[in-house]
DNA sequence: ATGGGGGCCTGCCGGC
DNA sequence: TGCCGGCAGGCCCCCA
């Protein structure tokens, strides 16, 4: 269910258990999970230790002293779970080894994070932490949203004369990076953008307030998943997802959410992914 | 070059 | 209860 907020309190959910922190062993039960694990990946990793974890757009990167860095994608259905570690001030104990473990770090601390992926639409690699941009995944990635680089001349130009919805310029990673289908979908609600308009038809002051409603709507998820995270205690060790209150996804029929808008959420199925937004008010 | 659709996987949910 | 179709928050690849 991972998009940006989610990757990102999942990365801090990690950052006790990873950094500074030394793999002492690593177990990988099956060669691939979308593409095939890189050789010797868990000989490269045991016995280094992670001197610092990042997140670029969906992807979890944990330099290693060794000069590699850790890349992890979590895909559509990949969790993580940690165990034998104390976290906000609960142990969790190990757990039995669950259907589609995949990979297995444990620390040299005692603490064991298990990588889970019933799709395995996830992905692993190991990429020079020097040159990162030899991996093609990060080396196409548009502007992280949250960052400096992301603005609204930045935008006001990558949509110019796009001739594709707006709703689909969004979530091209190229375009910017770490939007999924439910936050492109929450931003056009609030910026009362139909999903339908073609994003070079979207008029320039639209899109600038674009920019600090998609600030806005990660920042708030990050913040809801930021305190989950800190109270969770769940037995298992998981890092939960939060619950979060969506105004128009999965929203299909309810009425919409904008004070004084009688109208009801719609979806419809745009490059085959589902869309939900106000007619009504979303033009 | 660019945009749309198919495909990768498994699990779950609703309808019959 | 069981089976089946549809659907899922990502992303690459191919084709027009």
């Amino acid at each position: 269910m991972p998009e940006l907020p989610e990757v990102e309190t999942v990365r801090r959910g990690l950052e006790p258990v990873f950094v500074k922190q030394t793999f002492e062993k690593v177990t990988v039960n099956r060669p691939d999970l979308r593409w095939p694990f890189p050789d010797n990946m868990a000989d490269r990793i045991a016995g280094t230790t992670v001197n610092a974890l990042r997140r670029r757009s969906k992807y979890i990167l944990a330099d290693l002293d060794s000069g590699e860095t850790l890349l992890i994608h979590l895909g559509m259905s990949g969790r993580i779970q940690i165990t034998g570690a104390t976290l906000g001030g609960f142990y969790h104990d190990h757990v039995a080894a669950q259907k589609h473990d995949h990979v297995i770090f444990d620390m040299t601390s005692g603490a064991r994070i298990v990588f889970n992926d019933p799709r395995r639409f996830g992905a692993m690699d190991l990429i020079s932490t020097a040159d990162q941009n030899a991996q093609l995944l990060l080396r196409k990635l548009g502007p992280e949203p949250l960052g400096n680089t992301f603005h609204a001349d930045y935008l006001v130009e990558a949509l110019a004369g796009k001739k594709t919805p707006i709703k689909s310029a969004l979530l091209d990673q190229r375009i910017i990076a770490g939007l999924g289908n439910i936050y492109v979908c929450e931003a056009l609600f609030r910026a009362g953008i139909s999903p339908e308009k073609l994003a070079g038809k979207v008029s320039k002051a639209r899109v600038i307030a674009l920019v600090p409603i998609i600030r806005n709507v990660l920042e708030e998820a990050i913040e809801s998943g930021g305190s989950s995270l800190r109270d969770y205690r769940q037995a298992d060790g998981e890092l939960g997802y939060f619950q979060h209150s969506f105004q128009v996804y999965d929203r299909e029929g309810k009425e919409c959410a904008k004070a004084g808008c009688s109208g009801s959420v719609k979806r419809i199925v745009q490059s085959g992914r589902s869309s939900f937004f106000c007619p009504k008010c979303q033009r």
